[in-house]
DNA sequence: TTCCTTGCAAACGATTTGCATTGGA
DNA sequence: TCCAATGCAAATCGTTTGCAAGGAA
């Protein structure tokens, strides 16, 4: 199997940050990248154990979100889910269920987006507010709480 | 001083849910009330302790949140800050800094708020989510972190 | 009086950390 | 080799809850 673009675009930032790209680390990015949303440290080690423990799991999260390969999510009961960053796999916005908890990714047209910056840029400005990101959370149900 | 319309707002809603709107509750709604943006169960005790201790506070934003006056807005670190639910206060965005996590409300003007709106109604439909709100979060340096 | 609410302290669950051990560049 | 990374268990921290006492209708 072939090293996939990710995977070298991860090692290279790791390696900028003199931080090592082990097993472990390695298997929780993979997880990531095949989960349609962000994740959180328990729902990783269900995927994980007992070959990644889960206080390992929550230092790898910490280090990858401190060199920037991961971005956190916040939901509902105090956990923090983790997804890939957004230079890795690309602007996206959030549908959350509001009955079960769920978060899945959702893209929108490239006008649609650019419409949503110009608005962003707007607001941030008349607040005197030095904006760097933006994420819109649709709340709903998903098809399958519906 | 005379009882603000959003007092009798509310005193209806819990009325109409069976729930008494007692001294530690007015304290709670009021704090919030006044707040330029989403609170936290630590930051109203630092307001309202000792006269309402802690756990009451817990205790309050729950029940409040379940008769639909408070709306949770999920912050970093497993915090949780509640503000006064949109029907009370209007439609609002959030401006989250990056920073020092505080959280502010931004209006929009009507136009571009229904062009969110639109947006998220064709991003849902395309995506089979049954939409029933939606959030604009701006991450950034707020003006003090700047 | 009758429940709803409150206060306190103990319990919980997610996350973090100390420390000895292991493993990767 | 040598220090970063790991595994385990204990410690933290925000939040929840059991239970007895207090308060509003």
């Amino acid at each position: 199997m072939v090293k996939s673009a990710l995977v070298r675009q991860v090692e290279q930032r790791l390696r900028e940050h003199d931080v090592r790209f082990t097993q472990g680390r390695r298997a929780v990015v993979d997880a990531l990248s095949r989960a349609p949303g962000p994740r959180s440290a328990a729902e990783l080690s269900d995927q994980l154990s007992p070959a990644v423990p889960l206080s390992s799991i929550y230092r790898t999260l910490a280090v990858l979100e401190e060199v920037g390969v991961l971005a956190p999510h916040l939901g509902a009961k105090g956990l923090t889910r983790f997804e890939l960053a957004e230079w890795l796999t690309g602007h996206h916005h959030h549908l959350v269920c509001i009955d079960c908890g769920s978060v899945a990714d959702v893209d929108i047209p490239a006008g649609q987006e650019e419409r949503v910056r110009s608005l962003v840029t707007q607001i941030a400005e008349h607040a005197s507010f030095a904006a760097t990101d933006h994420t819109l959370e649709i709340e709903g149900r998903c098809s399958r709480c519906a």
